[in-house]
DNA sequence: ATTATAGTTGCACGCGCGTGCAAGACGCGG
DNA sequence: CCGCGTCTTGCACGCGCGTGCAACTATAAT
């Protein structure tokens, strides 16, 4: 194996820039957009460094520019099917544009601060939150001594100062779930939210509690799931709906998101003997890819989330600045 | 704002050095575990870095010791809720041990090169790859032009050298299902596997049949489903059973994983009106989450996760150099 | 041919920290 | 008091690339 061969990966720009005769510097031009250089010598270089499989350092490179190009995706919330296919569209839609994606587990019991200051440590130019829990105020504090460049909060609403928002328009959103709900004839929904813990606004909550009173006069009930999750969700609306007579029963269940719609109907089908839409609607958020299955074939609602990801680029380059709330689309199935 | 208050994430050690009057590199030794270092320095560097907010910058000494910390995760199947469950053990166990994940999208079209490739720029220590169906020829090529310093395949087999796989041991987990079906009377299976147009060894189909011919004496016949999700389960399940008279019907559907389990249950139940298991049995592989719920209560094998982490990280610190197979748990629930 | 202009190239310096070595400080027995 | 071993500390150099500026070359206009 001669010395030519032996690049283990150890190919810097140096060498590229001795084996086409030109400096280091010229190099780098010749890797970046729209740098002055002949047409001649990038061609060169380019082919120089495709000999020699040169590939810039993105660390260095990072530590020199001060952009890492690293971008801090932080959730503490792994049991809702819909958190893969925000990682998906992020990570796919993010890398397409050289953004790489650092994938942080924020747990429930420490704050926000040990994710982000792992995350600065890192030099990450921006950390998302895709966490559907994240406390308020803890963010707060977490923001205070912050190094993190930028905040996004991702696919939740928050007024946190300092921060960003990047979601799906839930006013817009609940209405429309509310519109299509009284055109079809329903008139006694209870909303399911997840816990009431926090102090993190249950946006959709209110939101569709509010317009329906203004629509209908009457108020909605609300029940609180102790997580986000099937099983939280299966507890809390068969304990509800146990031993109900049908006449004091709701007539739909408007649900925070899909998981805890897909527990509120296996609650109805599996534990309480009821069929879902006859006995009682439900309908969800997200429209995850279990909403479609057959076993379902849930009403609900579709964020854009194709539409965010690249407000988030914008976001990351800079060239937007405040807050994004963008509307998605009703997506009717079976269960109205 | 004093020029103490304004540390805007840009402390060094420089800067405690100066404040504990020390070095540079004694504050460097204060954070590093066994350094030789006397317990008054240290406490004094630790008080001023306290101070001072001061946090090491991680790509600086990525750079500087050729340790990024930084493992790449990369995966091409976002469909299956079972990554989820992955990426969270994963990222949670290596955060706890000061390692970053990396995530990254590998698109099926192109190979696995490219991801291989950015991994190497961000100087990645290791690359796992949790994808399902990656083809194992063209990981070859990537492997030959890889600057990758480890390459795990992880939750999948592959005899690729130059690659190490951490699994759970498919042998012992087909066995378990075979013997639990015989003990339970079943004499038909079907197996039902994912696509089979790589060159990916299908181990478990391989394996399933293979036992229980020799325990039987009667072979297997064999589904391919043209994805690994629900969707294209569900296409093929019912193209398969549609028509067929009862008493050619086989007894139980031995599925690959868990996803194409719950898809084929579907379809028994939305298209075809059969009852599980009255009708058809049906077992999976995985144990996520949905397996559990009461609409489905799928007899399935669990992944040892927690275990295969850990030895991802012994892997990692180089303690272990060759492959790993980790026997499961056989879960028993209602569907055979 | 001369000068203005744009286009192109090279370079010193720095990003923040690790490594290996050499120098200094300290304690102990002789 | 000296000499020795051990513990502790400081430092030159490098990791690979970006930035801003200065110098240089080619092209066009005078």
């Amino acid at each position: 194996m001669n010395s030519l061969d032996d690049n283990d990966g150890s190919v810097t720009a140096d060498d590229v820039a001795a084996a086409a005769g030109v400096s280091r510097w010229t190099v780098a031009r010749a890797f970046k957009k729209d740098a002055s250089i002949s047409r001649k010598s990038r061609e060169r270089v380019i082919a120089a460094a495709e000999a020699l499989g040169y590939a810039p350092d993105l660390l260095a490179s990072g530590l020199a520019s001060d952009r890492s190009g690293l971008v801090a995706i932080i959730t503490n919330d792994f049991n809702n099917p819909h958190k893969l296919v925000l990682l998906e569209r992020l990570t796919r839609i993010l890398w397409a544009k050289g953004w790489a994606t650092l994938l942080m587990h924020m747990s429930d019991s420490d704050d926000a601060s040990a994710a982000l200051l792992a995350a600065s440590q890192r030099r990450v130019d921006a950390a998302v939150l895709i966490g559907t829990r994240f406390n308020d105020a803890v963010l707060n504090t977490a923001l205070g001594a912050r190094r993190v460049k930028k905040l996004v909060i991702f696919a939740r609403y928050s007024q946190n100062p300092g921060t960003l928002t990047i979601a799906c328009d839930d006013v817009i959103a609940m209405r429309d779930i509310a519109d299509h709900l009284l055109e079809k004839g329903y008139r006694r929904p209870v909303f399911l939210a997840g816990p009431d813990t926090q102090s993190a606004k249950l946006h959709r909550k209110s939101t569709f509690t509010a317009y329906w009173q203004e629509r209908t006069g009457t108020p909605v009930p609300t029940l609180h799931a102790d997580a986000y999750d099937s099983g939280a969700s299966i507890a809390r609306v068969t304990r509800f709906l146990a031993g109900q007579s049908p006449d004091r029963r709701p007539d739909v269940m408007v649900c925070e998101n899909d998981i805890i719609a897909i527990g509120a109907i296996d609650a109805m089908r599996c534990h309480l003997g009821l069929r879902v839409p006859q006995d009682i609607a439900v309908t969800g958020f997200d429209d995850i890819p279990l909403a479609a299955s057959p076993a379902y074939l849930l009403t609900t609602y579709r964020q854009p989330i194709t539409a965010m990801t690249e407000k988030l680029l914008e976001v990351l380059e800079g060239k937007v600045t405040h807050d994004v709330h963008l509307p998605g689309r009703l997506v009717l199935r079976a269960t109205t």
